[in-house]
RNA sequence: GCCGGAGUGGCGGAAUUGGUAGACGCGCUGGAUUCAAAAUCCAGUAUUGGCAACGAUGUGUGGGUUCGAGUCCCACCUCCGGUACCA
């Protein structure tokens, strides 16, 4: 007789989960404070921006791992900082308020109070106290802060760090210009009674090409139609996503920061952290750091030079004609009359162009010639001045000599428009050169012909020095960071210009600078909509408020500081807890950031080290990207005229014959709740599934759906002629990124209600490397499931009716399965090989199973061992073996290698590298007794017959291979 | 285009330093249990030839280095991320 299933004690996750989130919380068991004996560990999460999907099984992945390692340091005995917080301004926030009225503030405080359940749901060890929101006040109130600081900061050459702009100020007026060795965009000079006769107006000009937070010209993605600038992500094709309107790009003064003053450390100090090499090259690239010549070519007919930088110097001679950004200042100054109809179109297309296109495109190469010349500074020859989409304004100096002989997109130029070409590099030395090899001899260059290239740039740079026409210098592909948004929902810019135009920061004191509530969250006329809140920006004293946004990228830049003492009202955090907590020790987030975010985070972060107000000069010690989890996305195909007034659906299946017909069709994402066999090649749509479709989308609610056996229309279902009548229409299943839009959001919720959180966990980290992206589908959770059980199970009769460990001591067996356990698992955290970890667990609970073991000793410490991963089952097996208190504060297990020694190995043995046989030897045999006692053996004796051995090779404890030849 | 990454059974993946390719899990096949089913347990499962013993082939493609290559080198193909205002 079974026993009654209410005595049955089988794993009830949801019971277990419930009971011991609710004693955490209780207990603070995840509370941490900077007043410890224990070293620091801070483990950190990228936060979420949260978003109106809610959190999907993509987030968690990170989470779940940042949260194993954390609680492994824990149990390790050290004092851990794990926080979560939330990058809390963003442009859908803003996007859905203009749809809908609804305040940012408010959608953003729903979505976050989702994104916490859903967290809270899969027993995440964060210290809740220590949440920041980016758009809270008390928390921007210092982005705006550091802002303030970066403005009233200028970067030292010579010190190389940031200094206080009154040191500036102080040495233009005794020394003028030349009093400082500064990281500037200022063209000119000028003496100290120059600077002192400068009126404020003038002063704030030149300022603002030292300081580290400035205001400059810059280009935008503007669109008349909408009234508004669009992010790059709204641009489809040249056109705006919503609506397809024309997209011009156009320069508008607004905010940038100075990060190209820190290129050189934010390169050098690569070499400190722990990254993967894949990022830091990235980083690396996108710095982009070249050595060359900044000079000058003189224009025919004209005053002005033309500044450009060339890394090819010794290509000089071979520079037969010029090419400036379209946007080029000099531009409108060059263009001769016979010129200017042909100018103005191309200037008209260039405009219409994204920075993206125009780098992409290279098939086909676009230009414009200006009518103008400048002069070859050595072979004094005219050499015309062309504009052309592939120089980019803000890279350089937006101006390039073109050497077509020697550069593939200046030859594709030249050749187009039938410019001059001259070979001054002659590779026939080098076979498989190419032009991006500084190898050759130089031709046709006067003075430096028969020079190998590396020593011609060298002759060369010393030549321009000597002469003046410029100098050697570094350049970086690096740019500014453009920093000001037309939006609203982002944090003001703490500055304030007065009647004459110059700009003020606040003082911290009148910091935050709150967001003022307007009725309206469309863009104005003038660009922003702050703009509209006329009493904000109208000051009593006649000041004006700067209208333009911050970007997204400003709360996320400094948040993992702000974590380290998050409700300081006075500090943007304590130097106390900064001290105690330095830096991020293990940093978790995709590679979508692998630029933007960490490149911006480490210039706060070393502006605030220059301002000793941090004591690392890294922000991130170790960094690992969480590769993405996808969707599939799934789509039904609708015919795109429609048919006696209907729309048509039709399956995959029919697509290639309905088209060979010469109907078109687009692609309709479906939501995948609807689908059967999701993400299978067999995903369909039945007769239920249409149903919930057109109840989704009633715009298509009398359209036809046919597949190949039945027609669907306005619910009933009717059988083709000779056909079964069963409704099926195959969707089309595709691999992509797990987004609302595409329908395809899978929620955590889900699947912890069928399976427990713990399993989740588990089963996240089970699909594989942290690193690899890889698409979302649950059919192996099952596995995972049944290990949980299974290990539940040790620990009760065969019937699970009662609690039952043994306290007799383990055998040697059982001391070894637990000990392959823990060296395993030990060594697979610390090298976030969290997958393997998983797989470890089930190997030693199928070995205990096998061996019936229930041993005290063992299982305490396999509880131990899996709390880090199954916190709650963990916790309860904990309770249940006798504990108080929470297995989260217990000690991790410790390894003893004894119990893993083997006596003999089973070594394989190869003839040529090919395995043929394996056999057993003693662990400690000597090399020369394995190659005697290898030729023994019968299988090798069979492959070695009439043949020659040539060597036999012994790899001690790994494999032994014998080389024969005949 | 440029920068970075990934490609291994039917599927997710393992192989940590150049040393037994396919651990672990899913799925599938067969068996036990059951009136039956679910659940559970046992066995098998890269492809291919063979009753078997055993053999051949095999880590995106093509070459190379090595006693030995999933791993290193060269060339290429496909997919994914970023490309400076999505976050």
């Amino acid at each position: 007789m079974y026993p009654n299933k209410t005595e049955i004690m089988e794993y009830q996750p949801r019971e277990i989960e419930r009971k011991w989130k609710a004693y955490w919380e209780e207990h603070k068991v995840y509370k941490v404070t900077h007043q410890s004996d224990k070293p620091k560990f801070y483990v950190l999460d990228m936060f979420p921006y949260p978003s109106g999907a809610g959190l999907h099984v993509g987030h968690p992945l990170g989470y779940v791992a940042s949260d194993i390692y954390a609680r492994y340091k824990r149990m390790s005995g050290f004092n851990v900082l794990h926080p979560m917080g939330y990058d809390a301004f963003g442009l859908p926030a803003e996007q859905y308020a203009i749809s809908t009225g609804v305040h940012p503030a408010k959608s953003t405080a729903e979505n976050i109070q989702r994104y916490r359940e859903q967290m809270d749901n899969l027993g995440f060890s964060y210290d809740w106290d220590r949440e920041v929101q980016t758009s809270d006040p008390s928390y921007y109130k210092w982005t705006q802060w550091i802002f303030a600081e970066l403005f009233a900061h200028y970067y030292d050459v010579d010190q190389n760090k940031a200094r206080s702009i009154s040191d500036l100020t102080v040495a233009f007026a005794q020394a003028g210009s030349a009093g400082v060795n500064a990281y500037h965009s200022y063209e000119g000079q000028f003496s100290a009674a120059e600077w002192n006769a400068m009126s404020a107006v003038q002063k704030d000009e030149v300022l603002m090409n030292y300081r580290l937070a400035y205001r400059k010209a810059s280009y935008v993605n503007w669109c008349e139609a909408l009234g508004t600038v669009l992010a790059n992500d709204e641009v489809k094709d040249g056109v705006s996503e919503r609506g397809g309107y024309p997209v011009e790009r156009r320069a508008m003064l607004q905010w940038s920061l100075r990060i190209t003053a820190y290129a050189e450390r934010l390169l050098n100090d690569l070499n400190d952290i722990d990254w993967s090499d894949a990022m830091k090259r990235m980083q690396g690239n996108w710095i982009g750091r070249s050595e060359g010549a900044q000079m000058f070519f003189d224009i025919a007919n004209s005053e002005a030079k033309i500044e450009i930088f060339t890394t090819r110097p010794d290509t000089i001679f071979g520079a037969t004609y010029m090419v400036l950004a379209p946007e080029h200042d000099l531009v409108p100054g060059l263009i001769t009359p016979e010129q200017a109809a042909q100018v103005e179109e191309y200037l008209h297309y260039v405009k219409s162009r994204t920075e993206r296109e125009r780098m992409a495109e290279v098939k086909e190469v676009t230009g414009c010639f200006l009518g103008s010349y400048a002069i070859n500074p050595f072979t004094n020859e005219n050499i015309p001045i062309w504009i052309g989409e592939y120089v980019l304004k803000d890279y350089g100096t937006g101006a390039i000599m073109a050497v077509p002989s020697d550069d593939d997109r200046d030859d594709a130029f030249a050749r187009k428009f039938g410019l001059k070409i001259v070979d001054v590099v002659d590779k026939s030395k080098y076979p498989g050169s190419t032009r991006h090899d500084k190898e050759g001899i130089i031709i046709n260059s006067g003075f430096l012909n028969g020079l190998e290239v590396p020593a011609a740039i060298e002759e060369m740079l010393q030549r321009i020095e000597k002469m003046g026409l410029g100098k050697r210098r570094v350049n970086y592909k690096l740019r500014d960071a453009l920093f000001s948004r037309q939006r609203y929902w982002g944090e003001p810019f703490p500055i304030q210009y007065d009647q004459e135009g110059v700009s003020h920061a606040l003082d911290t004191a009148q910091l935050p600078l709150e967001l003022p509530e307007v009725e309206d969250f469309k863009p104005s006329s003038v660009g922003s909509p702050l703009a509209r809140a006329a009493d904000w920006v109208n000051l009593p004293n006649g000041f004006k408020r700067e209208t333009d946004t911050m970007p997204g990228s400003a709360g996320s830049s400094w948040y993992f500081l702000r974590y380290m003492d998050p409700h300081n009202g006075q500090e943007f955090a304590s130097q106390e807890a900064v001290n105690y907590w330095r830096e991020v020790d293990l940093y978790i987030g995709g590679t979508e950031h692998a630029v933007g975010h960490l490149m911006y985070s480490r210039m706060w972060h070393k502006f605030l080290y220059d301002k000793g107000l941090v004591p690392s000069k890294e922000p991130f010690k170790k960094l690992i990207n969480q590769g993405m989890i996808q969707g599939v996305v799934e789509s039904v195909f609708l015919q795109k005229e429609k048919v006696n007034g209907q729309s048509r659906f039709i399956c995959h299946s029919m697509l290639a014959e309905e088209e060979a017909k010469g109907l078109s069709f687009s692609k309709i994402p479906v939501l995948v709740d609807y689908v059967t066999d999701y993400g299978l090649p067999s995903s369909h749509l039945d007769a239920a599934g249409v149903q919930k479709f057109i109840e989704w989308r009633p715009d298509y609610q009398n359209a036809i759906f046919e597949g190949p056996e039945a027609i669907f229309q306005n619910g009933t279902v009717t059988a083709k002629p000779g056909k079964s009548g069963v409704l099926q229409l195959v969707t089309l299943s595709e691999v992509g990124k797990m987004s609302k839009s595409m329908f395809n959001v899978i929620n955590p919720d889900d699947v912890v209600e069928q399976y427990g959180a713990d399993c989740f966990r588990m089963y996240e980290m089970f699909l594989g490397p942290i690193e690899q992206a890889k698409p979302w589908d649950t059919k192996g959770i099952s596995g995972v499931y049944n290990f949980l059980r299974r290990f539940w199970a040790l620990f009760y009769d065969k019937t699970l009716t009662n609690f039952k460990v043994s306290d007799e001591a383990p055998s040697k067996a059982e001391y070894k399965i637990l000990h392959t356990a823990i060296k395993k698992i030990k060594e697979d955290i610390e090298r976030y090989s969290f997958n393997t970890c998983v797989s470890a667990f089930m190997i030693a609970v199928n070995d205990l199973q096998k061996a019936n073991c229930n041993k005290r000793e063992v299982l305490d410490a396999l509880t131990r061992l899996m709390a880090p991963f199954a916190p709650h089952q963990a916790e309860e097996l904990w309770h249940l073996l006798g504990h108080d208190g929470s297995v989260h504060h217990a000690d991790f297990p410790v390894l003893n290698e004894a119990f893993l020694v083997e006596d003999v190995i089973e070594y394989p043995v190869q003839i040529n590298g090919k395995l043929r046989t394996t056999a057993p030897f003693p662990a400690d045999a000597q090399p020369q007794t394995l190659e005697k006692a290898v030729m023994e053996i019968e299988a090798v004796q069979k492959w070695t017959e009439g043949k020659e051995i040539k060597k036999i090779i012994v790899v001690p404890k790994r494999m032994i291979n014998i080389v024969v030849v005949g």
